[in-house]
DNA sequence: ATTAAAATTTAAGTCTGCTTAAAAAAACAT
DNA sequence: ATGTTTTTTTAAGCAGACTTAAATTTTAAT
């Protein structure tokens, strides 16, 4: 399929599941910046082609062929956002970019492998689930922020929820990344202060910081 | 510009350059599967972007701006080819499918980071150069077969030349891949035989192995 | 040098994914 | 509830990247 079909399902998926905004052609065509007439072209070829349901003037609803299309283009989104975010010093703002126009060429053969070589992981850096291979989804989100992990455990890393620069190199500088396991030395509860041991450095985090960053129990 | 175009360029740099073919739109046409009346009609078409020579019945020629294009594309396709080769067990085969594709899709931005965590290769892991950010490529190939490789000495691995689906898995186990050091722990010369050292792990590897995996001094 | 074969170019047409403009329907405000 | 605004749909058209078929030019053989 077509990278403009990719994005319309894309688009439809997001909206209806995640932003809970109307699927109707407008509101599309307003997200992937084509003319409405153009959504509703679309809409209607779509249709033809069992991807979704169109009646005039009606909301689009993917159909279970769609809403499996578009978990394939977001998987495949989603895992070049955590490959990107692991290995380059890449701000969430700049892997989305990337993702966007990477996820659809890649082979679900490709897609596997990164999800392999990351631990299949549940979560990309922005905290949004990474479908599986059949286009299954953990709704769930068990991480919780630094804050509130407790004294002496072990975590692995699952969200820098933040799109300032600073804070990327900050974390970047000293081993805080998506996927990395840290262990928290200790919580100053009072002082609102969290004391953490990663790769046998110790770092004092603020509040600030201890707030958007968020991890997972091993 | 388009997939189609960077393709087009691209087929006639290595028609060109590398396979000393000649680069009439028939040729070209070939190379990407398209007919010839389509390959004329885009040879004109890039002639007006000023990104080739056309004159009737003759060979195509890339202009300096059409060369810098192809070179942009060959770029991003071996950077990606070290990078998948490097990470995930993938053959040489399988590398260059999914390069073929996310090629095209790749910013110079991102291109720039593969290449920095890679450390700026000159090389793909088919030997081929990869030109740097400016299009500029490293003629010449100092690599040479672990066969010829001199006794005590460290090398970086440059190249695993097979297609062989075993020897990539064997070498995927023993840490021969790309990019990574190994040291010539012995030659016996008489058996043609090389032991080397890679990650305090000794192997010893017979001729078949030793002429096709190439390295370069360090 | 002439002719047959091969390659290139021209011409006409298709399909995809858009566009703008106008018509029709729905939503909204008073 | 009625008229106005907004949205959706229809219609017509365009650019990119192809196709096949026919015409032209080049290449190669004798």
């Amino acid at each position: 399929m077509s990278v403009a079909i990719e994005n319309f399902v894309k688009a439809i998926y997001n909206n209806d599941i995640q932003d809970h905004h109307d699927t109707k052609p407008g509101n599309i065509a307003k997200k992937l910046g084509i003319s409405n007439a153009a959504a509703t072209d679309m809409a209607k070829k779509l249709a033809s082609k069992n991807l979704l349901q169109y009646e005039k003037y009606q909301a689009l609803q993917l159909t279970e062929e769609g809403t499996k299309m578009a978990l394939n283009v977001v998987r495949k989104h989603r895992l070049w956002e955590a490959l990107l975010f692991k290995m380059f010093d890449m701000s969430l703002h700049e892997i989305h970019r990337e993702a966007e126009l990477l996820e659809h060429e890649t082979s679900d053969f490709l897609a596997n492998k990164i999800s392999e070589y990351l631990g299949n992981p549940k979560f990309d850096p922005h905290g949004d689930p990474i479908p599986n291979a059949d286009g299954e989804i953990t709704t769930e989100d068990t991480s919780i922020a630094l804050s509130q992990s407790a004294e002496g455990k072990a975590y692995i890393i699952s969200r820098l929820m933040s799109d300032d620069k600073e804070f990327f190199d900050f974390c970047a500088q000293n081993g805080l990344k998506y996927g990395n396991t840290i262990t928290i030395a200790k919580q100053f509860h009072k002082n609102k202060m969290t004391q953490i041991s990663i790769n046998n450095n110790t770092i004092l985090l603020n509040e600030d910081f201890t707030n958007i960053i968020y991890v997972n129990e091993i």
